[in-house]
DNA sequence: TCATTTCTGTAGTGGTCGCTAAATAATGCC
DNA sequence: GGCATTATTTAGCGACCACTACAGAAATGA
């Protein structure tokens, strides 16, 4: 990681962390092209220089709170145990993660950067990714689970890692939309049904 | 409608359905933050003067190119037959109509506005009143599918139709990310497993 | 022909966008 | 204390934003 050399100078008046994560919050809900540099002032307190300075730029900043996100609050597969438990977790964990009082509705990722300006069109690359990284996730679990004997060997892991990815970036456009915990977590329910018997 | 009155008068020189459909497509592909005046400048080739002429705003052009798409690129649940065949017909239609070569990938309603600038927040309401007016249609659809005897009396209608509308939503997602017809249709058939049986 | 009506193109409006130069403030090193 | 270094504040940069006043152009009605 980098080094935190500089005992010279006047030293920072914030608490980078804190920043960050007001920094996130705000992309996480307005987006990439609806957070102005002015909104992030006022969410963080700082002005632009102090931005600047410490992280760059708008897309770097968005970046970072991207993987600051990932961090914190992203959703991991369960690696151990039965391929169902860790597919089933995972969707209710997003459940109650996408309709976490406090934080904003929905997924920074699932649902990030989906329509972008011509000049804009590089952002949204990186959540891109990690939407295909998820997916990709998904599908390996599966396919483990298909030559471990947990799921018939015609299973097609591709599809229904497509389909629980589907139901993550459904429930977080539904949860924007107003939909509550207890509904996301009948999705979740209504979803397992779909599973391979 | 709106009457056309005017014989009197300089007449328009532009085709305003063919103007209305190129906006569509911009505001479908680069949603509304953006798409730029500027850009809709460029995909109609009238000047502003015209465009606000003619429509009036940024946000009612948006509305009434939203109001186009669904009566042009629109998938209705067939109301008739058994409901599993109408819900199976509705996810092959959109994993068909979301890859569509020569129009934007993705549906301009599933994932519209979700992340607005706070300015821009109205914006976003009658995208999201027409994905829960979709919900709600399929729910109902499945409601009938209940007392009809086709599904189970205990099926829980409102957490299928979420998830159905989620699947949806998902493959709009991921045909922005590139998925292609055959891997949409494959989320489909993975999708109609979690039917009621 | 001429007045009226409506549309189009030119050329802007004030405001906000992302970003930064320059001055000032706060620290460590000598 | 003096100097180098880094951070913050003020003020403002050019570019673009959505939008429009105004003048000229193109139609109809008299």
């Amino acid at each position: 990681m980098e080094m935190r050399k500089p005992s010279r100078g006047r030293p920072r008046s914030f608490d980078e962390d804190a920043v960050l994560d007001a920094v996130m919050r705000a992309f996480w809900e307005h987006g990439y092209e609806g957070t102005s540099v002015a909104t992030l002032e006022a969410a963080t307190g700082l002005k632009a220089p102090s931005l600047y300075g410490a992280f760059g730029s708008k897309e770097v900043l968005y970046h970072a709170a991207l993987e600051r996100y990932a961090r914190e609050h992203g959703n991991v597969l369960r690696p151990d145990g039965p391929a169902r438990e860790a597919i089933s977790e995972f969707l209710y964990e997003a459940a109650d993660q996408f309709s976490e009082s406090g934080l904003p509705p929905g997924c920074m990722v699932s649902t990030a950067a989906l329509a972008l300006g011509v000049a804009q069109r590089g952002v949204a690359t990186r959540p891109a990714t990690m939407r295909s990284e998820t997916l990709a996730g998904i599908e390996q679990r599966l396919r483990t689970a298909i030559t471990e004997g947990e799921l018939p060997a015609g299973t097609d892991a591709g599809a229904l890692a497509r389909l629980f990815g589907a139901v993550i970036q459904g429930m977080s456009v539904q949860a924007i939309d107003g939909a509550t915990r207890r509904e996301l977590r009948g999705l979740a329910t209504a979803a397992m049904a779909a599973w391979p018997r």
